[in-house]
RNA sequence: GGUGGGGUUACCGAGUGGCCAAAGGGAACAGACUGUAAAUCUGUCGGCGCAGCCUUCGGAGGUUCGAAUCCUCCCCCCACCA
């Protein structure tokens, strides 16, 4: 089976140039691909997963994958599928997120072997403007770049199309056209909005050196409701621990939609495809322990096996745990007793002179960021969705102390699933 | 450069002197129902120990008892023309 249906059958390709070609060339020999990341944070999120873990695919595959990193493209700005002109990120910034982007990627892809990571400042940022339109820009008809979906949107817009991000997708297509020269890149990789870009780039190519690079596009992975991946009240799922949790990525996990659970085990964790399978055929309430496997598996590739355990059992803790049978998904190294800890659940230390004296519930709430602001709170309380070691608090203003604590801590719950612990402050 | 149209509660979008912390929608949050799901119904959705007060309608001034609304200057966006 080559990579090429693993993909396939995992449901991460939307479209591929000339698809029997490719796959006879990623079965006779090692490719080198690549996908582009934006640093337009110091994190990447749940989104980028799709594209990371094709990558992932790729190296497990024997194949050489290449992370680039947008330092100069990034200066820049993509349109593609945006309704509005980005904001230019600052130089320097650019840089950090690139590095802090390139760390992230570590965790998943082996960069000691067979993978690497490039930068297309090393290129971009040196280059000449007449060489540039006279070597590349030649090649390029605009008739054909407004016709694409990415212009396009744009320009009927409100906002128009600046000429600076006009220009990406020749940013882009140069980008393919180094890598191809530089590693021998014959293949890029990208979300469906890339479409126009990564063909511009295999076009590039075969104008100007005479041979074949392929395409592979991501379908855009919504929820069955509908809704972008990623997104929480809080904003994005970060991959960074330090922007969300364990503990928090595993429960964006949990709270996956029923329809969506053998889908993104295929495309977020590793389980061998006939493992997911057995899953398809599940309803109801029995999928709920299939989706702590998905939960367990996908923060333990991104935050490691020990935080994912930690998660798994904050978790159960707080939720009453699962039971896993042995005959669902064996190959995931998930715990399959029941087990609670809350160690990984948030917790604020409180002097514990103020916990004598009583804090009121309300400010509380608030204070260990259960609630934006403590109206906030004054609301959420005063519809019954606060609780204090699950007892539901009464008055808005009732005093939290420490007698309410059980052994030495107490737990807030705000709504059904939101858990904050406080203890005192040693 | 000219002409016209715009910038409203971190999203969309009403509002052209007091009844406006500002309609409606989306998103979100909570409650009920549940399976830490979805759908549905109900409530909430600027801040504050909240029957009251404070800060908001691109920015700075001004008129007025009273301004998101009127006037002046400035900044930004869009369309058409050049």
């Amino acid at each position: 089976m080559s990579v090429l249906d693993v993909l396939q059958s995992r449901g991460f390709v939307e479209a591929v140039t000339h698809q029997e070609e490719l796959a006879d060339l990623l079965n006779q020999e090692e490719v080198v691909c690549y996908i582009g990341f934006d640093p337009t944070a110091d994190s990447l999120h749940v989104g980028s997963l799709v594209p990371i873990m094709a990558l992932c695919h790729m190296q497990r595959a024997g194949h050489h994958p290449i992370a680039l990193l947008g330092g100069g493209t990034g200066l820049v700005g993509d349109p593609s599928g945006k309704t509005e002109m980005r904001k230019l990120l600052d130089a320097n910034l650019v840089e950090q997120n690139c590095q802090a982007i390139a760390a992230q990627l570590g965790r998943f892809l082996d960069f000691s072997k067979n993978a690497s990571v490039e930068n297309n400042a090393d290129w971009l940022l040196g280059l000449k403007y007449i060489p540039f339109l006279r070597d590349i820009g030649r090649h390029f008809s605009v008739n054909r770049m407004l016709k694409a979906e990415s212009c396009r949107l744009r320009l009927e817009s409100e906002e128009g199309l600046s000429f600076i991000e006009f220009n990406y997708m020749l940013l882009q297509a140069y980008d393919f056209l180094k890598l191809f020269d530089r590693r021998g890149c014959r293949l890029q990789m990208g979300g469906s909005d890339q479409w126009g870009n990564i063909v511009a780039g295999v076009d590039l190519i075969r104008r100007v050196r005479g041979q074949t690079a392929f395409g592979i596009t991501f379908p855009l992975i919504t929820t069955s409701s509908g809704a972008k991946m990623g997104k929480t009240a809080k904003g994005a799922v970060w991959l960074s621990p330090e922007k969300t949790s364990p503990y928090e990525y595993f429960q964006y996990w949990v709270n996956t939609h029923d329809d969506d659970v053998a889908r993104f085990l295929c495309l977020f964790t590793f389980l061998p495809g006939e493992e997911i399978e057995a899953v398809e055929s599940l309803s109801g309430q029995d999928l709920n322990p299939a989706k702590a496997v998905l939960a367990f598996e996908a923060t333990a590739l991104a935050h490691g096996t020990e935080a994912a355990d930690e998660a798994f059992s904050a978790a159960a803790a707080m939720f009453g745990g699962w039971n896993i049978p042995a005959g669902l998904l064996p190959s995931s190294s998930i715990p399959r007793k029941k087990g609670a800890a809350d160690k990984g659940v948030p917790t604020t230390a409180i002097p514990r002179e103020r916990l004598e004296k009583g804090i009121p519930a309300f400010e509380l709430f608030a204070e260990v960021g259960l609630c934006a602001s403590r109206g906030a709170a004054r609301r959420l309380l005063a519809q019954g969705g606060g609780y204090v070691n699950d007892r539901r608090v009464e008055a808005f203003d009732q005093a939290v102390t420490l007698a309410d604590a059980v052994d030495g801590a107490l737990t807030l719950r705000a709504g059904k699933k939101r858990h904050h612990r406080v203890v005192e402050e040693k």
